[in-house]
DNA sequence: GACATCGGAGAACGAACGTTCTCCAAAGAC
DNA sequence: GTCTTTGGAGAACGTTCGTTCTCCGATGTC
């Protein structure tokens, strides 16, 4: 539909006095906003979905600029990818940092994936969608995807062992069995009560598990 | 359905004589092949990355005659999902009615995802990767994707009810979480293992819910 | 035999995609 | 001023895809 909106932001107006000339846009501020419309529409639609030149409508550059800066659609792929982990981690460890007691640094991870689902353009996770989307054609972003995951297992593996767990490894891997489950959960049903029944789980998990 | 007693209709390849002349399928024998080359391509790569080209080899029929018999791509997912619905609910039925006592009918569901999982050509859940493939383009696939997981949903309620759980509908649901993850999980890391952690957590779980 | 019908093989078509190229206006150097 | 450089807008290119169409040999009927 109306995507001139978008199309407009394409220069903006530079910092020299009242005259708003289009000048070019710096390298970083060009690759900020390919990013940010690549990140959106990649997790909005697929990264199959889009094509570079929805990229470049909402990024508002020039399809010559956009290829300077990213010399293919892989090499965007990519960048999502490590954008989305830099997005996933902070919004992690906020959530687990706000507390002390270990147990409760457990559940936080569940009290994140509540708050993430709950936002309306949430559609699950970028990672499992995108290795199941270029497992067969692009090894080398699966292995970004899985890599990402054992990010996360590591860091759950650490809390279990923060919380005493006999076995951390194993309570990690229950958690995050958990985890994923609500992540796609909520992505199709559309609701966040899943994250709310995981984190229910866990607590019994957690009873279960440690004394 | 309607069997029409005409001739054409039954044109199966028997050799008549000693030459044996390739002659036309058979509409149910072509349907067959058409649908289990999709299921395969489809299941192995995603929808959106197998053409209709790569189908009809696979299949061995002619284009026109693919077309014949689903009129569209989208008429042959739609037959995919509906394949691999009967295909669940077969192979998790198989495993559930082989037990008797209710705890462990529930148990058997992670049974049957250790064994599914085992096989090579596992990709993990064909609706949750379709749903994700296509929820921005095709609603109405979306959405028999979603009756799938409520279906499952229906049956882990009832085996909850069955086991005398004080809330099934809780209970099934954080058994869906835990389905769901070691869905995901197996397909990701090409181990049947988080299978057998989630048959662990599920048995941690029904010890504190169940009296 | 002649004639009509059917369907397979694959070309063809229009759209979409990833990527590259052309044209030209604007900015900087002298 | 002129010359050079730059990069934006978008056309163009080659491929792929979903879908349709053409050709022609094989078959059925008389």
């Amino acid at each position: 539909m109306a995507k001139s909106a978008t199309a407009s932001e394409a220069k903006t107006a530079t910092k020299t006095g009242g005259k708003t000339s289009r000048t070019r846009l710096d390298d970083e501020t060009a690759q900020q906003q390919i990013l940010s419309a690549a990140d959106r529409l990649f997790y909005e639609r697929g990264v199959q979905a889009v094509g570079m030149d929805a990229i470049r409508d909402a990024a508002g550059v020039s399809l010559k600029r956009l290829y300077q800066l990213f010399p293919s659609k892989e090499h965007l792929i990519e960048a999502y990818l490590r954008h989305r982990d830099a997005l996933w981690q902070s919004m992690l460890d906020e959530h687990v940092d706000a507390r002390t007691d270990p147990r409760e640094r457990i559940l936080a991870v569940f009290d994140f994936l509540r708050d993430w689902s709950s936002q309306p353009d949430y559609r699950g996770c970028a990672f499992i969608r995108t290795f199941n989307e270029l497992r067969a054609t692009s090894p080398h972003i699966a292995e970004m995807a899985t890599h990402h995951k054992d990010g996360f297992r590591a860091e759950l593996v650490e809390l279990a062992r923060e919380a005493g767990a006999d076995a951390p490894e194993q309570l990690a891997d229950q958690l995050i069995l958990l985890s994923e489950g609500a992540i796609t959960r909520c992505a199709m049903a559309g609701s966040s009560a899943p994250a709310t029944r995981a984190r229910e789980a866990a607590a019994a998990i957690l009873d279960a598990t440690l004394n």
